[in-house]
DNA sequence: ACTTCATTTCATTTTGAATTGAAGTGTCCG
DNA sequence: CGGACACTTCAATTCAAAATGAAATGAAGT
């Protein structure tokens, strides 16, 4: 009668459902990841974590979405320095538990920051690089594409000055 | 004397370092579309072209960058599909030549409509279709998880106002 | 109708990032 | 000390997405 055949690791019946709401939010927040760039492993487990009422244990994640301890070890670690996770060593426990930060912060922030904001960063300074070798082609280009480079820059500005606001408007 | 040693086809002399500065350009707008989730080689000729005074033909793109035919046929299509490129059948030619449009408001456009609404969009529903699972669940779990859900709910909805703000604000 | 040449298509190949898993590290407790 | 256990590391593998390139298509000119 009970629906889910996968990996029943010793939860109770009500707990495979449970466990299929968590999968599936897990999924849902794998393809969020994907979709901003970072490997969907990391959106799989906060995703978990999100729909996880108690802190779970990296043996527990391992098992509840099938994937290997090296994948859990790394996705744990870079979740909890985007500060996305809390790690939660408890008393005389020998395992580490984690939880989920409920806030959307982390994971906005952590994207525009690493990925965005260097990166337009580091395109906006070869541009800046590229006008000066405008100098040693002809004229008539050299107008045109001063043109062009120009408003280039100018994206890079706007996006600079706009990017911030994002994070502000949606860290809330 | 010639620094550039990389496929001189007929390129005159300054031809080459207007050549170096385009292929710099390819490459600088190749890293923003691959940050974006698109393939670097529609980055690359979009680049290629907004850094090309005159339009060019697609053989003339396969030579400059050095990609396959497929390739830039496929990438011409989806910048001309997205309007960041503007084909131009001339008179009694028989090749199409493209050029940049130099707005970024295509770009822009095309990665939030194309990829971020529809996606956040699919993923608002799943979660919703979740929150009605939530009833067959036990009831300690179930009221903390109807907090989380409708939590992940709200994000959604402030992102969905506030991407085509986005869109507005970067579209100018 | 035939040739030529620009372009498209798509089965195959390449590439690179994500994932695996087994060996290594460290730590706790007897 | 030593063995059990939680976790980390990293070389090898997998896999999906992108790129290739040769064959198919199609449009122009003769």
């Amino acid at each position: 009668m009970n629906p889910s055949v996968i990996a029943n690791t010793g939860v109770s019946e009500t707990g495979a459902s449970l466990l299929s709401i968590q999968r599936e939010m897990a999924s849902v927040f794998a393809e969020i990841a994907d979709l901003f760039g970072n490997p969907s492993s990391l959106g799989a487990i906060y995703g978990l974590l999100f729909a996880s009422p108690e802190p779970l244990s990296m043996e527990e994640i391992v098992e509840r979405l099938g994937i290997s301890t090296g994948t859990a070890s790394q996705g744990l670690r870079r979740l909890a320095e985007m500060q996305a996770i809390l790690p939660k060593k408890e008393d005389g426990e020998r395992v580490t538990r984690y939880e989920a930060k409920l806030e959307l912060r982390p994971f906005v922030a952590m994207f525009l920051e690493q990925q965005l904001l260097p990166k337009i960063g580091h395109s906006a300074e070869r541009i800046e690089t590229l006008k000066q070798k405008l100098s040693s082609i002809p004229k008539d280009s050299r107008e045109e594409l001063g043109i062009r480079m120009e408003r280039a820059s100018k994206w890079h500005r706007r996006a600079k000055t706009f990017l911030p606001l994002v994070r502000k408007f949606l860290g809330g």
